[in-house]
DNA sequence: CTTGACGCTACATAATTTGTAGCTAAATTA
DNA sequence: TAATTTAGCTACAAATTATGTAGCGTCAAG
């Protein structure tokens, strides 16, 4: 075990400790948006539309304090670990697509 | 696309609607504790260390209105969709068990 | 009837996120 | 060398989101 307790479960069992740092707004987006090299703060905070300097920061102190996220001379880029994570949101997407066919094949809005 | 736009992004990319709703707390909670069958809206508040019910039901309808959860007569269960994207969060927790693993090969805490 | 379990709402308090401004430091340009 | 640009990042008030607790209305069983 490790990484210790997080918010929302005692257990500090591995996938909590992923659901506590993906549950919060921004973070897959980012490990997302470093998925074709480095970017630096301001191109990153681009990337997610303008997100706040404020959360970015957190996010990504965070991102690199579990070894998923590290600044480099280029910027931030995704760790070995995060870029293997990353690759997972890769097919997330693949399916993500898949189901808005499905879910949506005459192309109809749904709320 | 379908779906329309969200948080985050201007774009409604099917992606950014799972980064949107999978972004908030209790959302990926909620697909990985109804891993093993329906679940009544009371068990699995118990289920998700007692999140409160007031983002539980907001959580709920949204996983609801976007075809990755049912609620049934024995509680709120997966649907096929839901499934489909609850596997992938099996494997996640495969990574995630090998990622602590990896980052703490001798049982050392980290902060 | 009463009890208990169900899904769910109300609402005040607390935590998180936003948006904007601006700081310090290093590299680049004039 | 002085001015400008670009970098990462902080401050802080306002807005949004989550928490915790109480309890409502419904239904089925005892």
């Amino acid at each position: 075990m490790s990484f210790g307790p997080v918010r929302g479960s005692t257990t500090g069992r591995p996938i909590m400790v992923l659901f506590d740092i993906l549950g919060q707004r921004w973070s897959l987006r980012i490990l997302w948006e470093l998925r074709q090299g480095p970017l630096t703060f301001r191109a990153l905070r681009d990337a997610c539309d303008g997100a706040s300097p404020t959360v970015l920061n957190t996010r990504l102190k965070a991102l690199r304090q579990l070894g998923l996220v590290d600044l480099g001379p280029d910027g931030y880029l995704r760790t070995a670990d995060g870029d293997d994570l990353g690759k997972r949101l890769a097919d997330l997407d693949r399916w993500a697509n898949a189901w808005a066919d499905r879910s949506d094949p005459e192309g109809q809005q749904q709320s």
